[in-house]
DNA sequence: ATTGTTGCAAATATTTTGCATTGTG
DNA sequence: CACAATGCAAAATATTTGCAACAAT
């Protein structure tokens, strides 16, 4: 039942995900996307996004900023989220899955995952002086 | 400068909140208070609920779920969102801020805080099957 | 009397959706 | 040819804001 069919606009979606590592919104992926396809629409642009969310292809990031951000490299990985530029960075770390453990451990009901950011000023941020 | 001046509302506000462990979002404190302020509006909880965050008086809480949830109990702890009913739960855990120094150790920037929440099912909804 | 706060309504802003058309298989 | 995907515009959702009236100090 519904089967997918190819598509040169949710190719192109996935392509520039997967082309950065900047973590865009909708409309940055849109804005992208209309040198290629000048008529392209942000209906079309969440249709997709959210289709490769749904297929595990992209992950949605809702980082508190009232965007939603997405990030086409889906292996586990963390993410850091400056308050002065408001950009997110992935982070290179040791894997904190034994939270969820810690968390469990007096729950009576069952842990699945955790959503997780760090927050704080980023490398560049931090040497220009914003405090 | 602009002195905050005493206000029915904003008391009530801060009042419910501190009267209830259920996280609620803005128009849930709406519906409770209208009970007492038949008149108040949508926009004078969102106010004050804003007033209060920023006060230090509340915590403001983004899971992801489309809706800003608010906390009146602002000494550190940790929540779980359930996905099946859609609620949030305080957690009674071991406290993770190492999870910081994990995070820091390989990055240039300055790691200040974590936004942490633990999904999955409550003792509820994992009883009654949901799955 | 001054000005912070409210209620109301209109405005924002982000994301979703209905529908006629286009394009893939 | 069937129907998935698109482009466009309108709708839906959550939150913010302008402004005149009200209320606290």
């Amino acid at each position: 039942m519904a089967a997918t069919r190819y598509s040169r606009q949710r190719n192109a979606v996935k392509n520039y995900l997967l082309s950065v590592r900047t973590h865009p919104t909708a409309e940055t992926v849109y804005d992208a996307l209309k040198e290629e396809f000048p008529n392209i629409s942000l209906g079309t642009v969440y249709r997709n996004l959210n289709f490769l969310v749904e297929h595990g292809e992209a992950l949605r990031l809702d980082c508190g900023d009232g965007f939603i951000h997405f990030d086409g490299f889906t292996d586990a990985h963390n993410h850091f989220y400056c308050r002065n530029c408001r950009q997110i960075f992935d982070l290179e770390m040791d894997n904190v899955d034994h939270i969820n453990l810690i968390a469990n451990a007096g729950f009576d009901g069952k842990i699945e995952e955790h959503i997780l950011y760090f927050r704080g000023l980023c490398k560049k941020c931090l040497k220009s002086g914003a405090r």
